[in-house]
DNA sequence: CCGTATCCTCATCGATACTG
DNA sequence: CAGTATCGATGAGGATACGG
């Protein structure tokens, strides 16, 4: 359970894991970055990819020599393991959907009495 | 990626796994599940329980004619079609405590340059 | 026992403007 | 390009007291 509880406080919040999903294709510039995760102020991903750094799951290049500076970040190896991670919400997501379509909400609130 | 976001959005927060975790090992009451997810509060686990509810993924069963009222909650069983992402989660979560142990944040923390 | 009502605090997130 | 600084809104979550 603790473990659980780790895992979310990492991967929780609103942009830690569709971050991470934006670098499985291979490295990207901030910028691109910030296209490819819809929504994000830069701001967001500046802060999100620090802690994400921090935790060993990305990783930032520089290139300082170039003006103006490039900046790369690529997912660590450490990040990686969070392939089946991602699977399981994704699959489950998909499947919850599913699941939604045959059950209607109005049935669910229904109260079931026992004898 | 939506799929993603989707189960991050039902799934996030700070309590509903925990709950979820506690129902694993069958029916609880109220007050006992209260018990079992540490620190949380009658409200949370209420509010919490209630949505989980709406979506499918917890029953509540309450026995109306004992006084005082006695109130059972159980995994739906759409509720048990979240092991596989329960059971990811715990993984990596045990695999980068493992992780942490061998790479002090010092190191992650310092900057590549590339050329 | 099983909650709800109320009040409150604080972290998260967004918008905008600005810098190296 | 790659961020930081500042301000402000919002909502999650907690403390406490009370009701059915």
């Amino acid at each position: 359970m603790r473990a659980v509880r780790d895992a979310l406080d990492l991967l929780g919040g609103k942009w830690k894991l569709p971050i991470i999903v934006g670098l499985v294709h291979g490295p990207k510039r901030f910028k691109q970055l910030q296209r490819e995760v819809a929504g994000i102020t830069a701001k967001m991903l500046s802060k999100e990819l620090k802690e994400l750094e921090v935790n060993g799951l990305v990783t930032r290049y520089v290139q300082a020599d170039a003006a103006p500076v490039a900046v790369t970040y690529a997912l660590a190896e450490h990040g990686t393991t969070l392939y089946p991670v991602i699977e399981a919400l994704q699959g489950w997501g998909q499947q919850h959907r599913r699941f939604i379509m045959h059950a209607p909400a109005v049935a669910l609130a229904e109260p079931v009495l026992v004898a």
